[in-house]
RNA sequence: CGGGGUAUAGUGUAACGGCAGCACGAGUCGUUUGGGACGACUUAAUCUCGGUUCGAAUCCGAGUACCCCGACCA
């Protein structure tokens, strides 16, 4: 991608009437770009990282057994209506009204819309387990939005949704679904300061494991047994003094924000919707049902608030939109028909480049604009690094640069992906 | 929804009740090119409605929007 045809633009200034980092960098390093508060537009940059969230969860789901599909976002108020959810959630419901004063929901989530269609698929213990999953858009009329797109009305999330003849193989998958979900906070990047949780299972179950990263915007408070490394959050923390699982007592708490969430939703959904197998031995038996989320613009940010300094961003390799960060200084000729080469090869090699190819840009812009940008590896091809065939690399968040001949530029970038 | 704050060019900020200015950005031309260049010219703003006043960006009232704190959530 040519720097000068990319529909962004940074500013040096600091975003107005913003307190959170990821906010305040997003915004400036032309990632998102506010409609209103708590709806955004995820412009080119933003939506290559988004993009690269989304192959990650994707991966791992269909590695667990998950399918995608595509469900509508706009339902009828009658399955609402069904689980009792047109009222209980009345607070953050978007209701509207079409023809005929016909109502609506814009979902806010969807096991009212997953468990007609599953109705019509799952009849017998031969049909179980399943486990569909998408990736989509949701609104809830958030009673408060916060910290740029850590909490939004209108936001992306994965749910998976699983179907089980019984607790015991509801129980496994369980935890099949929250390892995965460890290797996707790993593979984000972010896997050393994210912890499972142990949380309230709301109202649909006890207990439910949520997936915090810990950072200081964090708005919930998480302590993490010293010895396990499981945490537990604080609106349990009094029914469990000691760790649950190792039975450790020493825990260091940390403020957190919350990227993920599993669920045991039992019958919570089968029942009202009558969703029931014939199991082996010939009776009816309701389905058991497990859900699995994570928010993907939240997440988003908290890499961002978790990863950065005061110049700004430092996106973890896995989620970059680029790998690499061409610039070339001078306006000579070779040094630009140089670059142009390396960008040529570095793209032939499936290597994604950005080539800040302006004119009339002094280092200091390019390299100020380079580091609030946040891509893993910056190339250098200058006059300077020309004169010995070399090119210089620098990673983003390190001090010290390097120097590469030019023809191993490749290899150099490739032995650190 | 309760509480607090803010509202001026694209962005960030000034202006005692008396000529709306500065910086960045953007545009044209020229000169520049290793950490946020230089010169010349240009571009563009007082949230809305009402009130007070000779006169309102400024004071008052209402509305709206945004940010922050609380309850809730991915």
């Amino acid at each position: 991608m040519l720097q000068s045809k990319l529909f962004y633009k940074t500013t040096k200034n600091k975003t107005a009437g913003t307190e959170s980092v990821s906010h305040d960098l997003l915004v400036r390093a032309g990632y998102v770009d506010q409609l209103m508060a708590g709806v955004y537009s995820f412009l080119p940059l933003g939506f290559m990282v988004l993009k690269n969230i989304e192959a990650i969860i994707r991966k791992n789901m269909e590695e667990i057994g998950g399918q995608e599909m595509l469900m509508p976002v706009l339902h009828p108020k009658e399955i609402w209506q069904k689980t009792g959810r047109w009222d209980a959630l009345n607070d953050i419901l978007f209701k509207i009204k079409g023809n005929a004063d016909k109502e609506y929901v814009l979902a806010s989530t969807h096991e009212e819309s997953m468990v007609p269609s599953a109705k019509k698929i799952i009849f017998s213990y031969r049909d179980l387990p399943f486990y569909p999953f998408h990736i989509q858009l949701k609104f809830r009329d958030e009673l408060r939005v916060k910290s740029g797109i850590l909490r939004t009305k209108e936001f992306i999330m994965k749910d998976l949704y699983s179907f089980h003849v019984n607790q015991a193989d509801l129980d496994k998958y369980y935890e099949v679904a929250a390892k995965a979900y460890e290797k996707i906070f790993k593979e984000a990047g972010v896997g050393k300061i994210t912890y499972r949780t142990l949380a309230s299972g709301g109202s649909f179950s006890k207990y439910s494991d949520e997936f915090q990263m810990v950072t200081d915007i964090g708005e919930d408070l998480i302590y993490i047994c010293k010895k396990c490394g499981i945490a537990i959050n604080k609106e349990i923390k009094a029914e469990n003094p000691v760790c649950p699982k190792c039975q450790g007592g020493e825990f260091e708490e940390k403020k957190a924000v919350e990227v993920g969430n599993i669920f045991k939703l039992g019958t919570k959904f089968s029942t009202p919707f009558d969703l029931k197998f014939t199991d082996k031995d010939g009776h009816d038996k309701p389905v058991l049902m497990g859900c699995y989320g994570i928010g993907l613009g939240r997440l988003m940010g908290a890499i961002v608030e978790a990863s950065h300094d005061d110049k700004g961003i430092i996106w973890p390799a896995a989620v970059a939109p680029f790998a690499v960060h061409l610039i070339h200084l001078g306006a000579d000729k070779k040094t630009k028909t140089s670059a142009q080469k390396l960008y040529k090869s570095l793209q032939e090699n499936n290597i994604k480049v950005l080539w800040d190819d302006r004119e009339n840009k002094t280092a200091g812009e390019k390299f100020g604009e380079s580091d609030l940008l946040g891509i893993p590896y910056r190339i250098v091809i200058s006059e300077r690094t020309l004169a010995t065939n070399s090119v210089e690399i620098k990673e983003r968040g390190k001090e010290k640069a390097k120097l590469v001949k030019l023809k191993d530029t490749i290899k150099n970038v490739r032995q650190h992906q």
